[in-house]
DNA sequence: GCCCCGGATTAACGTGCGTTAGTCACCGTG
DNA sequence: CACGGTGACTAACGCACGTTAATCCGGGGC
């Protein structure tokens, strides 16, 4: 019942115990587990359930027809997978599994029901969706302007704060379950050059990466180094215009 | 009571008469015009309406503490500002006027009634969402792996086939006031690179570029040319899940 | 008609990052 | 315990693109 998808919807409302009931049904009724690297959905694909992470890591990724791969999102567990479904018949992109995954399978019409009851419900995934935007706008950003080493700083930030609003974080560190070929197709750069940004990365003390542990020594040093502002994320309750029915 | 809002979503949805007298009705309530070079919104606001475009070109732009500007969206005729507004109360990001403007001015709570007197609209405002993170993800692949001359041209064909998509076509040119400086902002390249760029698609005859008005000779090639492929831009009506529930 | 200014263009030079290609460390497997 | 495989790491070299700075061009204001 206390799943991450609630605890991700939490982050921007206050649900009721039977909306609450209702999502955890909804999300336990058809599991999938995958193996890691095994693909959800790709590209062309016409999916007719929408999928939420339970547990693992995903990725979003696009490939050109010459074989460039781009990974244009991480999933984590809290996380929708496919949106679109909801207005798009047809995959524009792909899925993959990084980490074995557990994934809830919802049923286009058994999500749509489910936003129909409850208009709160409905406003978190409008909700969702425009936070996937903002992060998306980020990472526009990262691409275009920032160095490499401020592009891979930036990434590590948003991907412990995402994991740290459902309860994924220990103290200052997290699970990163990524090669470096994963974060030079997300950051647009060649493993090799992951390598060396990662080095310098660790001499200077702001990240400790080991195994598939991320320590960050000091969250404050590492955001200013990378030019980060957590605003984007929106990961407090700011109140959209749902607060304004409400007391 | 043709405008290019109504027009942008019927590429998704069929709209009753009254939809879009209501729609046409609402647009036209409030009217603001600004000069080119202005900016509309600026991060850190909290707007109390929602923006569309009517006339003219406006961009999303992010701009680092040390002034790097990042353009995260170009905005044309039809095209929805700052959806954000209906669940985020601070802007994220700033937008700014290319040319002259005329932006409809819809308040929060205008918006709501609308959607929620019509499920067809709220789907349709759901599809513009889907559509803007869709092309936010495909432009996270241009300045991820594409080289400086397919990301220009894949923009070119991006912009066109959008203005085509609202009427704003004539034959196989546009307009683009767009500077190189601009282009670049957008590209995540200098100025002088994008000049270097242009100059060689001008001379393999993949466009013309002249005044403000761009020609596209032979659009197939240069989406080739681009590794550009439209599915993206989701312009067929493919049907969402409303159609389920239509005949 | 002249001035002024933003934008386009060009040139010379520098560099951050890619590419290629190799070695090394680790881990699960038979 | 040898093995094969995958990911981390290194080194040498090259290029696409950035930077700086100068010049050119066209359009609007007076």
């Amino acid at each position: 019942m206390d799943n991450p998808i609630i605890r991700r919807l939490e982050g921007f409302t206050r649900l009721s115990r039977d909306e609450k009931q209702a999502l955890a049904e909804a999300a336990s009724q058809r599991v999938r587990r995958l193996g890691a690297r095994e693909d959800i959905l790709v590209e062309g694909e016409l999916p007719r359930d929408v999928h939420l992470v339970l547990d693992g890591w995903a990725c979003r990724y696009k490939t050109l027809e010459d074989g460039r791969r781009q990974i244009i999102a991480f999933l984590v567990p809290g996380d929708t997978c496919d949106p679109h479904t909801l207005a798009f018949r047809e995959m524009d992109h792909s899925l993959g599994a990084l980490t074995a995954v557990t994934l809830a399978e919802i049923s286009r019409e058994g999500l749509q029901s489910l936003t129909e009851t409850s208009p709160r419900l409905r406003q978190a995934l409008v909700w969702t969706m425009l936070v996937a935007l903002a992060v998306q706008q980020e990472w526009t950003v990262s691409l275009g302007q920032r160095t490499a080493l401020e592009r891979l700083g930036h990434l590590f930030c948003e991907l412990f704060l995402r994991l740290r609003a459902v309860g994924l974080t220990d103290g200052n560190s997290c699970e990163l379950p990524l090669t470096q070929g994963d974060l030079g197709d997300a950051t647009g750069l060649s493993n090799v050059h992951v390598n060396r940004v990662l080095q310098v990365l660790r001499n200077s003390g702001l990240i400790i990466l080991k195994g598939r542990i991320l320590t960050i020594p000091d969250l404050a040093r590492l955001q200013e180094v990378s030019l980060f502002s957590a605003t984007y994320l929106h990961l407090d309750r700011e109140g959209g215009s749902l607060d304004a029915n409400e007391p």
